[in-house]
DNA sequence: CGGATAGTTGACTTGCGTCAATCCGCGTGG
DNA sequence: CCACGCGGATTGACGCAAGTCAACTATCCG
């Protein structure tokens, strides 16, 4: 999916990752957000006539297409079902509050334990990982353009993670080793994710 | 409105400017976005059980409240609302991105302009506000605190913008000097705004 | 006439970017 | 089976954008 493509449709992935970016006149890019399976992506290129911004592939990926007129046509039949699409969009953009927060805010150390913590605890919602690690198909290039810094940066970041014994990124595998004292460098407060799902009255 | 609060309500800005901000421990805020009279808040804090933002008021404001119930039992009711409501979001999403790319991928200069502009679109579309400029209420600490920069750079960036004949900010007022070479400076694209408003069907 | 609050400016420091070189693992094709 | 190329990772040297500290001015208000 490209900016300024119209008839965009929306997917549910059910396996592999993706990730959400813009690209600037100057080439650089700003990665938004990585989606796992289980996400629910592209709905803003639905309600919008055209997309605002890029979708690309992190892996293969595996998805179900949801189409305009039936995501409108299902919200019209079943409103719980609109006000339950509403709580996952509010989610996604607690997500990019926080992930705003951390590039206005924080240092380029916290700001990469942060990210890790945060795909952490999504990944363990979904079975795909645990308070000791998970399997990362990122590249430092991706993870330098997901925290606005150099990919020469990411790697000296990486390495600090690495020799203060908090956590290791190494061949698709993020290992973590003192999950604690991540959260607490990081400042990380899951609050934002609401894991107890959509309030329906 | 606090970060962990319960129960909080929504509310429709009739008068005034508010901006909702998360707070670090260092005590370093950042502001996510300013709300303008006409804009819908707090929505994300009525669908989680607590807020997971702040929210206070730049100016003395003028709102209605919409109770978490009430909105909950519309959307049953009318679900095209609904559907309006998360346009709503989605919109909203859509600057925070766009803040996001700032951040992350703009220098002071290019996010100061960028900023202005959205919010000089975003006055227009309400009735105050023209190319020509808008009364502005913000300090330059808020400033800062939205751009992620001192508030020393901000007024540096000030200076340079005035000099460069393209903006001035003085006095609660923003003067535009040059439009057109605002939106090249900032690559200024305001299709992320959506300005058609929501599809139904 | 103090005493807030906001804005302004200069001198110095620093986190991160840029450039450049090197290394490593892997797949491909001669 | 080895040579080569390529994408990703790693490291050092150097430069700059933005932060910090500190002093000063302007304005408003009781």
């Amino acid at each position: 999916m490209h900016q300024g493509q119209t008839h965009a449709a929306a997917y549910i992935l059910a396996d592999g990752w993706v990730c959400s970016y813009k690209l600037l006149r100057d080439g650089t890019r700003q990665i938004v957000d990585f989606q796992i399976p289980g996400d629910f992506l592209g709905l803003r290129s639905v309600l919008f006539r055209t997309a605002d911004h890029n979708i690309e592939p992190v892996t293969p990926v595996e998805a179900s297409e949801v189409m305009k007129s039936d995501l409108l046509l299902a919200f019209e039949a079943t409103p719980r079902l609109a006000t339950a699409v509403l709580w996952a969009a509010s989610r996604d953009e607690a997500m990019v509050v926080e992930h705003l927060v951390g590039l206005g805010r924080r240092d380029a150390v916290e700001r990469t334990a942060h990210f890790m913590l945060e795909l952490t605890a999504r990944l363990i919602l979904v079975g795909r990982g645990s308070r000791a690690g998970f399997a990362c198909p990122l590249t430092q290039y991706h993870l330098a353009d997901a925290l606005g810094l150099s990919s020469v940066h990411v790697n000296r970041v990486l390495r600090q993670l690495r020799e203060d014994g908090l956590l290791t990124f190494h061949k698709g595998l993020v290992t973590i080793h003192n999950f604690d004292k991540l959260v607490e460098l990081a400042e990380f407060d899951q609050a934002y994710l609401d894991h107890d799902g959509p309030l329906l009255l």
